[in-house]
DNA sequence: CCGTGATTTCAATATATTTTGAAAATTCAA
DNA sequence: TTGAATTTTCAAAATATATTGAAATCACGG
C-alpha cells in the first residue's frame, strides 16, 4: 500500500472509530491527520487535506484543544497558527479517559446517590427491585471510577508490563 | 424522591448514558426499564411506559437480545412474549465490553496490521512519522485487546477485590 | 490607530439517525 | 385449515447532529 492511500485509510478509520468514543467524525479525522504529520500544520492545511469548511475545522480544533489532545504552536515570523497533536498514544488514551470520566461517569455517580434514597417501604417488591439495581450499579461505578483514576495516573510501562503479569 | 419519579429519572439518564456507549437511546431506555422491573414485561408494557411505537420497541428488543442483555420468556398459558434483562451488572458490563471489542477493537487491529506495512523508505520523514504512529497505536491496542479478554473472563470479585489492591 | 490577514461565530443548510405506523408475516388454538 | 392475536418489517416522516460559509471579531505590523 502506498503512503497516500494508507494515510487516507487511517484518517477515515480513525474518524469512524472516534464516533464510538465520544469524539465526532471530523474531530477524529483532524486528530488523525495531526497524529501522522511530522511537522505542525495550519487550519488551511487541514481544510485542504480533509475537504472540510473553515468553520468546521476551527470548531473541531478548539474542541481537540479542550480535550488536551492538540496544542497551538506559534512559529516566529509566521502570522498563522500552527497545530500539533500529542503523539504519545498512552497519553492520548489517558486524556480521553479523563475527559469521558468527567463528562459521563461522575454525573452518573451523583444521580445514583439521589436515586438510591428513594422514598418508600424497602419490603415493597417494586422498591426493592429498584434499589437493588441502583445499588449494584453504584457499587460497580464507584469501583470503575477508582480504577480509572489509577489508570489516569499510571505510566504506560505499568499497563504494558506488570498489569498483564497479574492478569494472565 | 418518589419511586415513580426516580424510575423516570433512571430510565432517562440510562438512555442518555447509553448513547455514549454504542447503545441508542431507546435501546438503553428499554434496558433500564427491564433492569428495574421485578417481573417479566411485554412489548405493550414497554410501549406504554416509554411512550414509543411498536416498531421501535420491537427492533430495540431484538437488538438487546443480540447483545445478550435481554432474554425472551414464554409464560405458560400466555400467548404474548415476556422479556427480562440480565440483572447482574458485572455480567452486563462484560457483555457490552465483549460486543464492542468485537465491533470496534478487532477491526482496528486488522487495519493497523495492513497500514504498518506501507511501502516506501522508512528513513523518509513522512513515512517514518506514519509508521511510528501506527505502530504505537497497534502496540497499545493489542495490549488493550488482551486486557479486555481477561476482563471478559473475570469474576466481579476479582475486579472489586484484588485488582484494586494492586492498583492502590 | 488603521488596514490586512487570520480566527471565530452562528444561523441556515445538509446529512445522518431514529422513530413511526400500517401492512405483511407468523403463530397458535380451535 | 381458519382467523384472531401477536410479532416483524420497512418506507416515510420526524428528529438530532454535523457542516457550511459569510459576516463579525480579533490581533498584529506599520
Amino acid at each position: 500500500m502506498k503512503l497516500t492511500e494508507a494515510k487516507q485509510q487511517f484518517i477515515s478509520s480513525w474518524g469512524a472509530f472516534g464516533t464510538h468514543w465520544g469524539i465526532n467524525r471530523t474531530m477524529a479525522q483532524i486528530h488523525a491527520l495531526l497524529l501522522i504529520s511530522p511537522d505542525p500544520i495550519t487550519q488551511d492545511d487541514m481544510m485542504d487535506q480533509l475537504n472540510i469548511s473553515r468553520g468546521n475545522t476551527n470548531m473541531n480544533i478548539r474542541e481537540l484543544i479542550n480535550w488536551g489532545l492538540v496544542e497551538r504552536i506559534l512559529l516566529s515570523g509566521e502570522r498563522k497558527e500552527y497545530f500539533i497533536a500529542e503523539k504519545d498514544i498512552w497519553k492520548v488514551v489517558k486524556l480521553i479517559v479523563k475527559e469521558r470520566k468527567k463528562r459521563e461517569l461522575e454525573p452518573l455517580l451523583l444521580l445514583l446517590d439521589k436515586l438510591e434514597a428513594v422514598e418508600g417501604d424497602k419490603r415493597d417488591k417494586e422498591i426493592k427491585s429498584f434499589v437493588e439495581t441502583i445499588s449494584s450499579i453504584k457499587k460497580l461505578s464507584k469501583q470503575a471510577d477508582k480504577t480509572l483514576d489509577t489508570l489516569i495516573k499510571a505510566e504506560e510501562s505499568w499497563f504494558i508490563g506488570s498489569l498483564m503479569k497479574i492478569l494472565k
